[in-house]
DNA sequence: ACCCATTATATTGGATACAATAGCCAATAT
DNA sequence: ATATTGGCTATTGTATCCAATATAATGGGT
């Protein structure tokens, strides 16, 4: 395992961001116990940030702490990725109802570009990236910090990488990101706020399906 | 023979229950500034426990926390406990959906029993603690821990003081109690789910009501 | 007197040092 | 041979210390 620090921002945060992704990638794997000051050592700091870091990962719900006995890497099962898809389908289509009404046209504008690039590219790594900020887009004129926060610790619970697990993801998303982001323009907020959860709900029966299926073949 | 230890507290988790009480309480005003070092005195621990309880209530959603600039206290507007509110009966339905199945027959009888002790109950100290019994119970069934860490943290964010603030408001409860008890004996979830969402939603609404009465006469 | 730059102070961020605890292993007794 | 205990070790929890940063105070120039 290679961990490596990124530069410059707040430590505890940089720390988080390594670890979650350690963890997503596999690198830190299931039932893995995290001792500190091994942690620490490889990143180069000292346990405190880590300390920080694991609590945070803790509520993401990516490891398990216990007092006095400490960090152990959870286990991603398929019914935790249905879960956490489920929660993401009902916080996110509330967000975008309350978004909707504050979206400005710049906003509007915005999106349809980032809808176009998206139905240009087929470098997966890009398309995630534009997918990223598109969803940001949308849902940032919900003013709610709680509901943003609540999304934040459960899509951080989670790899985004859709686009590289299941076939045809870019394909299907590129239509329903259309639906949505006409209804968006419509500030239609009843049916924006439905056409998402569709979306999230689709790639999650996806999802589950190909994960099924990998595991049978094991 | 069956012996328990009085949970062995951590040090940060009781500063936090601490904290968050007197912030819920008022005692520590919005707009105030948190200094680590002052309560860290005050409560005769040192400023790592205090860090640490600072950053679990920044999740909570109870105080801002800026790098390099310390805590602030936020205010909860009438807004605020509206989005508190709101995302309670979305967290708190789902989770009773999720919980009947599971629901053993004595949880059941432990219900009924706490029911019935409520609608006995005039003591509204009491009755708020039998009310967070009765609930949790009717929650426990759910396997989920991410849903039940969000209800904790949205939850948190809020006192649980309405019998003290709504006219009238252990009666209806008990009446509404009554209704989603016989859902779940009856294990119909959805209907619970709904009846669940329907006493959360009444209480939102009389809270709010209140609130701006009281903010009017000012 | 006012404004900007500079220094001083307060407060947080991070590292190190020390104490408490859990889990393991061996030694002993039954 | 097994169960129990006592101590050892690994690891976490807490305190203290130093460094980095922001804010307040100061002072000189205009």
């Amino acid at each position: 395992m290679k961990l490596e620090m990124a530069q410059r921002e707040v430590l505890p945060n940089s720390v988080t961001t390594i670890l979650r992704q350690a963890i997503l990638k596999g690198d830190l794997a299931p039932g893995q116990h995290l001792v500190q000051a091994d942690l620490a050592e490889q990143l180069g700091v000292s346990r405190m940030p880590v300390r920080e870091a694991l609590k945070t990962l803790e509520m993401e719900g990516l490891i398990t702490l216990e007092p006095h006995k400490g960090a152990v890497v959870n286990e991603l099962t398929i019914d935790d990725i249905d879960e956490i898809y489920e929660l993401r389908t009902m916080l996110e289509s509330l967000a975008l109802r309350k978004s909707i009404p504050h979206l400005t046209d710049e906003a509007l504008d915005e999106m349809q570009k980032l809808h176009l690039k998206m139905m240009d590219t087929f470098e997966k790594e890009e398309y995630v990236d534009l997918n990223r900020r598109f969803h940001t887009i949308s849902l940032s004129g919900c003013r709610s910090k709680r509901v943003h926060g609540l999304m934040a610790r459960v899509s951080h619970g989670i790899a985004k990488d859709t686009p590289y697990v299941i076939p045809g993801q870019i394909e299907k998303s590129n239509r329903e990101h259309g639906v949505i982001l006409e209804a968006i323009s419509n500030r239609d907020a009843e049916r924006a706020a439905d056409e998402l959860s569709h979306h999230i709900n689709r790639t999650r029966e996806d999802l589950i399906e190909v994960l099924k299926a990998q595991k049978e073949n094991r």
